[in-house]
DNA sequence: TAGATTGTTAATCGATTAACAATC
DNA sequence: TAGATTGTTAATCGATTAACAATC
């Protein structure tokens, strides 16, 4: 019944990419693109382009290209952008109100439905247009909200219980920004972002670039 | 004379990863630890352990393991995270301050240095301890502060001449947030972080998850 | 139709894993 | 010494690229 062909994930992570560069295409009114310009404008070769878009569907036309609004949407549906996921923020430090305000989430269609901390000077404050809820009392707030994804920007000593926590009130998805990894049981799914760990790497770069020119 | 052998930027992606394991285990005083020991820490196999160590030389010893102490500070240098990069930030919106406020950049070595925006409410505040400057006068601040990395938290439409700009002030890393790729001459190292990709790569796991419940 | 460009198969390349001799 | 575990080579696996027939 299903489709069985196995994606790879080093498929999956190009397509938010894809995903910009089409919007791009798309607010400069362009309306088609072969594979062979956008891999120009993207930096990548042509012949990645068509096999990881095939992975989901013939969605060219031999000697025309691809549609740029049909191909936007159409990643933007493989990638669920058009469920309307609601979300909520654990955590609401520096971080947490950056991401309330971020506009790009809610752009690519994430919700944010509520926010929440454990400290009383934070809770009651508004942020985003919410106000601040006390996570202690998360079993009598989440069931309502009913939030797909928590988005959690607390100290790594508290990630872990937040995240037990938060899973047992039936969150299936986890965006884990705290210094720590996360282990979620079966069914639920999360993505560990380190931000750290892209300056760490930058350092290295920076770091033969030096040796280079030596 | 340089060590000729090329390492792939997969093994250093890797590396800030082992660093934080290792970095865990120092603070619970576990002295040596041995790559199947990690490995099952780590969810990854020995043998990528040993290997990703083996770029940059004979770390352990056979019948003993790994020294955590050592291991964590060769990485650390490995990373480049005890020469003391100085950054900067433009771009005082709100992940620019959520940034500058970002403890674990200060703890890895990093040293922010400016602050930086083009909005006149903007300039003049103090955030983390660091008078917002004028942007504009770039030319007149950054040669004195003299940074390694530039962090850039501007909206998509600012970000490329704010890249170009720093870029021909002499600072030779950057470490991009706005949502669009920025592309930087030869010698200059860049690495775009794009928030919403993880957000999005999340919700296709969902979704599959939700086709499998059905 | 002729030209362009996809979809897809085959070839190549690189990364991961397995295995084991070296050695602490 | 015997046992443990590395460093490293070889085997496997998977991802990327090249090529081209199909087709718009």
């Amino acid at each position: 019944m299903a489709n069985e062909k196995k994606i790879s994930f080093e498929v999956i992570k190009r397509l938010p990419r894809y995903y910009r560069y089409l919007g791009e295409l798309k607010s400069n009114n362009i309306t088609r693109i072969s594979s062979k310009e956008l891999s120009r404008r993207m930096n990548v070769t042509a012949s990645q382009i068509r096999q990881d878009l095939n992975c989901f569907g013939g969605f060219g036309q031999q000697g025309y290209g691809y549609n740029v609004e049909d191909l936007h949407e159409a990643i933007g549906d493989i990638l669920g952008l058009n469920n309307g996921h609601k979300t909520i923020i654990v955590g609401a430090g520096n971080l947490g109100r950056a991401l309330a305000n971020y506009k790009s989430f809610e752009k690519r269609g994430f919700k944010l439905v509520g926010i929440f901390d454990i400290n009383n000077i934070k809770i009651g404050q508004n942020i985003a247009g919410l106000d601040v809820l006390d996570f202690n009392e998360a079993e009598k707030y989440i069931p309502d909200l009913a939030p797909d994804i928590a988005i959690i920007t607390v100290p790594k000593e508290a990630a872990g219980s937040v995240a037990k926590k938060v899973i047992s009130l039936g969150i299936k998805g986890l965006l884990n920004f705290s210094y720590t990894d996360i282990d979620v049981p079966d069914g639920v799914e999360i993505e560990n972002v380190h931000l750290s760990d892209s300056l760490m790497t930058l350092s290295y770069k920076l770091e033969q670039q030096k040796k280079l020119n030596q």
